[in-house]
DNA sequence: CTGTTAGCGCTTTCAT
DNA sequence: ATGAAAGCGCTAACAG
């Protein structure tokens, strides 16, 4: 079959990169390469016999579509850049592994950027990835450079913001309430009957994990209000991990011997913390109770087990992806705002 | 200036994207948009002045490459797609991480692809990467689909394959050696004198994790070569969690209490394991021993401390990802094979 | 050092 | 239901 009709490789100015192309095809099947293209894309509108033909080329001639020109001619590249702080935050991988499966089943690729919670940094990555033509984005957090956010706005597909809640948002936003969810744990360590409660955390500055000082400032209202001492805090500024928490707990514990219960910003934090306890033979939660926020499996595993908040970060990627394909797909929106919730699980550690 | 000298945006036949293209940088720098182009990709090639017109346009103008006519038109996208078995194995996220820092830093963007231990899977997903003409490859593991194995050797770009290391590759490999980190942890066992020892994994058919089973064939080779019971061996086939060590652990104990030391095939298991024995007052490692693989961080942080075979997970990324850049940028490479190597960290537990 | 021209592989528009 | 032509935005090749 493979005589050389048209001379070895015809014109080849640019280095003709060999692959199958869809005019090969076309050849093969004895059609127009539209109407290839149509039998791949929008089989409804090709005969069957037709489609049949072309689809057994594709098969025989293994043809694999140029995404890349196909995203140059028309609109998205079927691409959705997903773009977190930090890829070494347990969150993070998470809620992309939710996002990741969802769109990949829906034919979707997931390209990767982290900031390393830079909002310059985000916003040159935003530049940049909208260079691929995505067909929509996933950003962590409402808060952006203004170049960013308009960028996007006047770009027009479907962006979605997660982690957080809260207005103006671009375009969709799936999250939770982390201030509400500061104030359920310092709510239920009240209950519990602690009264001098401090909260432990880290990278809570502005520029970075600023979602953790949310937690802090509901936790300090809910204390407020019962008025009891609110302002007890102790914070580092590097990445969390359970060495941080060990130390933010021995820290605290030297600093106020009298200290009832920790609220910590995350599991792994109070993880480390419980593990310490264990260590020296301090007693969770009759000597220091101890709260996280998050729902690690690894609290389950502890002993004791650790009470926090669970937050379902597998599902929030779910549903921020489940809403840009409602939008990639044309249908309509009940709701572009999405609140994921968070539950509190009471184990022994309080 | 902004006279509508060619009537109002031209002809329109595609929908223009309205984003400011080469072709406005140009006319506004008043230069050919080949220039533009130079003075962008290779800056040296352009005269002074000339670029700085040039830069001044762009800015004005913020101008963003579509990266995808790029790609098109010339070679590669400066995508690297990243194809691992799962999203949920901390392993496997923690080298994305190597290889996404090393990338995006050099300007590439990572494209994500996971494929659930399938062969299927990953072949198809190869396949469609393969459409967005990425600039190179990264995959896990030596076993492959003959069909994907073949095209990206025909496809002629860089091809790094990792986690594993061993002959054929289809261009270069860094990984570490499976079999020979089994045998370190045996041999560390039978050093300390436990004679009756169980290996406990998960997913170790040929299909899921065959290197969690190549670890285990270097640990029963070093008992048999030392003449003792080399065949116990338990084994689940869901994925690692602490729970299931937890599991892993009871099950043995109950069916051989005879049992001096455990080998998990990797760090969260013997961590659950650990964390149950803490629970149930069972000694580590007098009652039990317990050894690892990995080197999580949590290990360091249990009572006892895990003794474990500590892999470079995030540094396995990272010379991935130098491997290819270095290949990419045309450099010549010392060697197409890298044994990222292991270390023993011997600790409590055992 | 700068520009002209052609074309990457696909899909849009417009026609039949 | 099918096709012809044009062109997405950029860069390789080939001049000057």
């Amino acid at each position: 079959m493979a005589t050389d009709k048209e001379g070895a490789r015809g014109r080849r100015r640019h280095r003709g990169n060999n692959r199958v192309t869809i005019e090969d095809v076309a050849k093969e099947a004895g059609a127009a390469p539209i109407t290839v293209s149509r039998a791949l894309n929008t089989p409804e509108k090709v005969s069957a016999r037709l489609r049949e033909r072309i689809d057994r080329a594709v098969e025989a001639l293994g043809y694999v579509p140029n995404l890349i020109a196909g995203g140059l001619a028309s609109a998205g590249t079927r691409v959705i850049p997903v773009v977190v702080p930090s890829l070494s935050i347990l969150t993070f991988i998470e809620v992309i592994h939710g996002i990741q499966q969802t769109l990949e089943a829906a034919g979707y690729q997931v390209l990767l950027g982290s900031t390393d919670f830079d909002l310059d940094r985000e916003a040159a990555l935003i530049d940049s990835v909208l260079g691929y033509s995505p067909s929509g984005v996933i950003l962590t957090g409402l808060r952006h450079r203004e170049r960013a956010a308009h960028r996007l706005k006047a770009w027009g597909r479907p962006v979605v913001e997660i982690m957080e809640l809260g207005e103006p948002c671009i375009d969709m936003n799936v999250g939770i309430d982390n201030a509400g969810a500061g104030a359920c744990m310092a709510q239920h360590l009240l209950d519990r009957g602690y009264r001098r409660i401090a909260f432990l955390g880290t990278g809570m500055g502005m520029a970075r994990d600023y979602r953790a000082r949310e937690r802090y400032e509901g936790h300090r209202e809910v204390l407020e209000a019962a008025g009891v001492e609110s302002g007890l805090l102790f914070q580092h500024d590097e990445p969390s991990s359970y060495e941080l928490g060990r130390q933010l707990f021995l820290e605290a514990l030297e600093a106020r011997p009298d200290l009832e219960a920790m609220h910590f910003a995350n599991d792994n934090l109070a993880a480390g913390a419980i593990l310490e306890a264990n260590r020296r033979g301090i007693r969770v939660p009759q000597d220091i109770a101890i709260g996280g926020y998050l729902g690690l499996s690894l609290g389950e595993h502890l002993t004791p087990r650790l009470t926090t908040v669970t937050v379902p970060r597998f599902g929030m990627g779910v549903e921020a992806a489940r809403l840009l394909l409602t939008r990639l797909e044309g249908r309509s929106l009940a709701s572009s705002r999405v609140d994921i919730g968070y539950e509190l699980s009471v184990r022994e550690s309080t």
